[in-house]
DNA sequence: GAGGAACTGGAGGATGTCGTCCACTTGCGT
DNA sequence: ACGCAAGTGGACGACATCCTCCAGTTCCTC
């Protein structure tokens, strides 16, 4: 009866799902590791080394975040909302044309900045809820920046929705080849990506993946749980 | 005095190096092994995988290729061939615009067909002679194709040699990204960097990487000899 | 301040890959 | 025919990474 009555219905503040304190310092620690790892040295980094750099066990580690899918969505939840404001931000510039160039850049500077974030921008963590509604959302406003700048007559007609993920992992294939020893690269694949979809350069193209294909190339290694399970046959 | 009359100065001729008949038989099954490994599943596979495929014990692979490096390069000697010739072939197309971009297409197209190709063209093996020769023959033509379709105006004048690795770079990204689940998807890739290509088209470019600059990054995971030296610090 | 639930770290079994080593086999010269 | 250098295969030790499990510790509640 009195138990409704405690002193603390409110202080449970800033526990995440009623983590215990030393729970949730540890379960900071953690992401915050794990974004320093995975930005240095992409997503394919041993949880080990996340462990130790976040001086816990790698007990704690896996009891918090059982497979490597969830703890990539972790650590970046808060680029992926980054990413989705890009977006907004690029459709609250007044030229069409500018907003849409300055979207393809910021978004190919965001992937150079992160190693890990390369590679998340070009797939997709079905599990990740929050994760894929910033994405959907971006996805969306996304759709708007594009028809508006074709409406303006600067982006050619026949440039799709698809194209941008294309770029993305064309992008992430300089960025890797490339790594530290030429990290400027990219910036040259992109001059060149936007100069392309320029209205006035336009000569026919050819056909964009369907959407599910692309969906499904997105998925592919999505570290998911218990993945690994596929090999072993023949 | 007799040994030098033996009636057998000439029957040396298949033997690579003097190898026994028999060992020779298992060096080529091991080279098409390779060959057939690596186009499917890229320069990363169990060395084991290929001695499988090739019927021989891993000790036979090891003795003739003891690092990756040399076995890539043996497995690929051939294509590199194709690879020089093809821009050979772009030289001869009278049309110099269409020889440029049917020679992008071209090599586009080869790295789209074999997976280990891909991450071939966009690395540099220094230990393969022969295999560097025909990367030599291939970079001095494709110079010279670059300034013929600059010379007809259609070639953008700030194109640099550079930029062919650059797309080629690309291109595996996009590669790599799509695999089998939009395997057409790079076409369309190359479409775009084509037309930005086009002299009418161009607008000022990021500067491109200083060539030893790019050079350094090809290198970069090299499999050299007893590579895997690089870890454990900290 | 005591009891128990929540949490911890890291040892250790499982798996996969590498590259070596060596007892056995085989082609080839005589 | 024979002998041996050349060649062979695969067992094996080393290592990296994964993930589980549990004896011991820490926080929270009453």
């Amino acid at each position: 009866m009195v138990m409704c009555m405690t002193p603390s219905p409110a202080p449970r503040t800033s526990r995440e799902a009623g983590l215990r304190v030393d729970a949730e310092r540890n379960r900071q620690r953690i992401v915050t590791a794990a974004r320093e790892v995975f930005a240095e040295s992409g997503l394919e980094v041993p949880i080990e080394d996340i462990a130790k750099r976040a001086g816990v066990g790698v007990g704690t580690l896996y009891r918090r975040y059982p497979t490597r899918g969830e703890l990539i969505a972790a650590a970046f939840e808060d680029k992926m909302t980054a990413y989705a404001e890009a977006t907004r931000q690029a459709l609250a510039e007044p030229d069409p044309w500018q907003g849409f160039c300055g979207y393809v850049e910021k978004i190919c500077a965001m992937q150079a900045g992160d190693r890990g974030f390369t590679t998340v921008l070009t797939m997709t963590f079905p599990m990740a809820k929050r994760f894929e509604a910033d994405r959907d959302q971006a996805f969306a406003d996304f759709k708007v920046l594009v028809e508006r700048a074709k409406a303006a007559g600067k982006l050619r007609a026949d440039f799709v929705t698809e194209d941008m993920p294309m770029f993305l992992m064309a992008n992430a294939g300089v960025l890797t080849a490339t790594g530290d020893a030429a990290p400027d690269t990219w910036r040259r694949l992109v001059g060149y990506l936007i100069q392309a979809c320029a209205a006035q350069a336009a000569q026919p193209l050819p056909d964009p993946p369907a959407p599910r294909q692309l969906y499904k190339a997105m998925l592919r290694a999505t570290w998911q749980q218990r993945e690994r399970r596929a090999r072993k046959e023949k």
